[in-house]
DNA sequence: ACCTTGATTTAGGCTAGCCTAATAATTTCA
DNA sequence: TGAAATTATTAGGCTAGCCTAAATCAAGGT
């Protein structure tokens, strides 16, 4: 008997989230940190999955409250999503840091092994862990870690691919998702904290040489659009 | 054009279990340690599911090879599935030991994150921790782990409750799955290692009495059914 | 031998997530 | 401006796992 004209009887958010849809949030998170609607194909793409599995999803994460969608426009973060968002990735980077830390993980390998604890842990694990750390900044690839209330600090970092031949800059941060590119990288030195120094700058699209702890590499420019820096300048 | 009559196409066990699965396998591994058959309601009651669910899962466990079903006479596991139910006892309880030793974790607290933690970590996540421990042979409740083959020694234990007035024997196992249950017998100082004299049992299922480390505390039946202990005498 | 009871299985239904094929909207460009 | 190409959605189907209600089997007692 109860007469208000309620609207169509939305669905609440559920204490839990399943896995995937927990992968949906940080994948919608990482491709519009600004906010910028993403696309069903870029969230499809990322995470390895059909448009049409990604436009289902999309729809049921809106009812819930989690998504803005216009169709065939794209999708935002409400702040009930930004904030699931966050703290998944407050956990992944946890995670890795701790592995790293404790457990003698490389960076090349903690990655796959966070993509799957991050909807295993409980918030009080995660809150240890960052206390065994110390609770860090940023994780093993140079991503910042939000903070436990979802507050996150984005440095800024710009392509080494950007520098100019002459420039110094130091490496801030390096896409953490090829395993065997993380390798490489590391054999050549170039991981967060290592100051570098663009020496030579090939023409069309060609390699950039890049100076680092006194030794000269080459790398192509697909390389060095993943490892980020902060210039000198951009104190 | 094969042209020998093959069994009707047998599944082949998929090379990744999901986390019901795998639930299952340790279920029945815990219902049946000598090998007997695990009833259907059994399994169900364990696992809090019903008792259709149950038989579904049977179904389709024992066309995979996993276990061996009678109809309306129970379940045994096979070779395979108790492979697989030993990786997930070794699991479970490493992660538990681990969380105790280095998170800072209680015993009353650890059964639920491993609960879940289990499903998530990879091999050699496990053993990294396992090595990070020295490789203990029990976990924080006194169960024993299996080693890296699926090798265990259960140490033969019997039941507090099954103790003559006057025995002294030496906890050395408790049922994890109750937290309070758990925080009650810390706070008496009935933990596994802990020597213990029986001083006097109430007849028709009344309370036992014991003394540990100095003191006395009378204790109900059921919780002296689930304290194991190893009597002098079982060397 | 039959009947009652409890355990078990079958029947039928639901949600979450994925897929492919077909359709529809949007954008691009001649 | 009007195709063509791209992007997105809808339609329809599948598996895993769960549920309740109904049917069936197994035992034990009379
Ligand atoms: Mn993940
Ligand atoms: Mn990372
Ligand atoms: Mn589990
Ligand atoms: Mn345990």
């Amino acid at each position: 008997m109860n007469a208000t004209a309620t609207t169509p009887s939305l669905p609440a958010i559920p204490d839990t989230l399943t896995r995937s849809v927990e992968d949906y949030l940080k994948a919608i998170y990482r491709l519009s940190p600004e906010g910028q609607p993403a696309s069903t194909s870029d969230i499809a793409h990322l995470l390895e999955l059909s448009a049409p599995s990604v436009s289902g999803m999309v729809k049921r994460l809106s009812e819930l409250g989690l998504l803005e969608h216009v169709p065939y426009k794209g999708v935002q973060l409400t702040d009930a999503g930004r904030r699931a968002a966050l703290r998944m990735v407050r956990r992944h980077r946890l995670i890795e840091a701790y592995l790293v830390q404790f457990l003698g993980y490389g960076w090349d390998t903690v990655h796959a092994e966070a993509e799957r604890l991050e909807h295993a842990v409980s918030d009080p694990l995660v809150e240890r862990m960052a206390a065994a750390l110390g609770h860090p900044v940023a994780d093993p690839h140079g991503d910042p870690i939000p903070d436990a209330d979802g507050a996150i600090h984005e440095p800024a970092c710009t392509p080494l691919a950007g520098m100019s031949v002459g420039d110094t800059a130091e490496i801030r941060r390096v896409d953490e998702r090829d395993a065997e590119r993380l390798r490489y990288l590391a054999s050549l030195g170039l991981v967060p904290g290592v100051a570098v120094t663009l020496r030579d700058r090939q023409p069309f699209g060609g390699p950039v040489t890049v100076e680092a702890s006194g030794e000269r590499h080459v790398i192509g420019p697909e390389l060095a659009q993943v490892v980020l820096v902060r210039s000198e300048g951009d104190r």
